[in-house]
DNA sequence: ACCTGAACACCGTTCAAGT
DNA sequence: ACCTGAACACCGTTCAAGT
């Protein structure tokens, strides 16, 4: 008995569940928790057997976000140039908040991967097809940036610290008073975002207006210089 | 003799002196080089030595990136909004392009220091002055995104491998017309980039046209939007 | 009271030794 | 020929022991 180790148990190793293992794992303990000694042993496996399928742990990553972008959904045919970009770049958002880590992961690759050619391309098919100019694609897509992978940046936004005590009545008046002397208009801003309502202003604001507001903002500055037969060189 | 070592010799540890030092650092060495123990090594310290300055790593590099925010300069005074936001910003950027770390640094940073709080104030407070309302200022604030730390992400510019061996001729021309294959716009895109030599396409194009360029869509957008009294939490 | 050496619990990756 | 244990050269941070 006992002839066969857990590890040999298992399926055997293969660089596609090596990938889901890490996603998984990224899923569920963040980004942070990616190691090739970690996920070895979650493997039930020496950690050098993982270097049989990654070269290493960029390839790692760069394998895990290739699973993400696999996730894009193509939108149906026939759209207009618009409907296709804004359909893809949902999409994209969609699979990037089913895996929160790939916006860092994303931010810090240096990928040229099949997949994120494959993505790209199909983007700037859908700009030429809608009648942009080669030059104008390019610039409209650098226009958009990460925002082609779904995400924007946080900004205001801050995750609270779970850990912190929660502040007294007093502290949160005194600090509340100072916030406002020194950083009056961001404190302008958070009260519009949360109808005047200073208890909610922790919450953060509506990730998704924001960013559906700024993507429709490009796309309609994108049509209009389509429109106009933008084709110089030149700032819009 | 050697009564002092050298380290005892040295300028007394300060904060500033901790944290200019990793600025220095990682303008030669990059962000990768900025390790506690790498770092007081550099200090003549003991690492421990560091936490009496700065808490823990994380901290250390929110007080790396308020070095470059400080060197961000405010514009003259009496300029319209659009102006001083886009001085701010075009600041901000070459702040960053002195500093290629802190593109990274910002963007994993959670950072809502006395430093970032106030850049942000005074850019929010740009746009109320131009007549947006605290809602818009919000909305325009977020379409801005990264744009107010004056860098984009490189999307298709890759730093290319120096230790890549150069490609043979014949494996350049077979990996050309598979790249045409398999991604025709992006080939196209980078053509145009280039205007049509190929032999350039690796350079990547001028990214402080594409940055201006997105910027100064995305401030014409927003004019329009409050030109037009927008108000309504609706999309563009 | 102050400072720090040694230690803890990790990393990614190499490589020689073993089967 | 294949696989892997041990090792290398690191990490950030804690903490008890030393001055």
């Amino acid at each position: 008995m006992a002839q066969q180790t857990g590890a040999a148990r298992r399926a055997p190793l293969t660089r596609e569940r090596v990938l889901r293992t890490a996603v998984a794992r990224a899923d569920a303990a963040g980004i942070g928790s990616i190691s090739m000694r970690g996920l070895a042993q979650e493997l039930g496996v020496v950690p050098m057997a993982l270097y049989k399928h990654v070269a290493n742990k960029d390839e790692l990553l760069d394998g895990m976000v290739d699973l993400v972008i696999e996730e894009f959904d193509p939108p149906a045919d026939a759209l207009d140039w618009k409907d296709e970009v804004r359909e893809r770049v949902l999409s994209a958002r969609r699979a990037v908040l089913r895996h929160p880590w790939a916006r860092l992961a994303i931010e810090s690759r240096t990928r040229r991967t099949p997949a994120v050619l494959g993505y790209m391309d199909s983007l700037a098919g859908a700009f030429r097809g809608g009648g942009f100019s080669a030059n104008l694609t390019h610039h409209v897509m650098h226009a958009l940036g990460n925002r082609i992978w779904g995400f924007t940046p946080e900004l205001f936004d801050e995750p609270a610290d779970p850990d912190a005590p929660p502040p007294t009545a007093a502290a949160q008046e005194a600090t509340a008073r100072q916030f406002a002397e020194r950083y009056p208009h961001i404190l302008e801003i958070a009260m519009a975002a949360t109808d005047g309502d200073l208890s909610r202003v922790g919450e953060g604001c509506d990730e998704q207006f924001e960013f559906e507001f700024a993507l429709d903002l490009l796309l309609d500055g994108f049509d209009r210089l389509r429109a106009e037969g933008w084709t110089s060189r030149r700032r819009p």
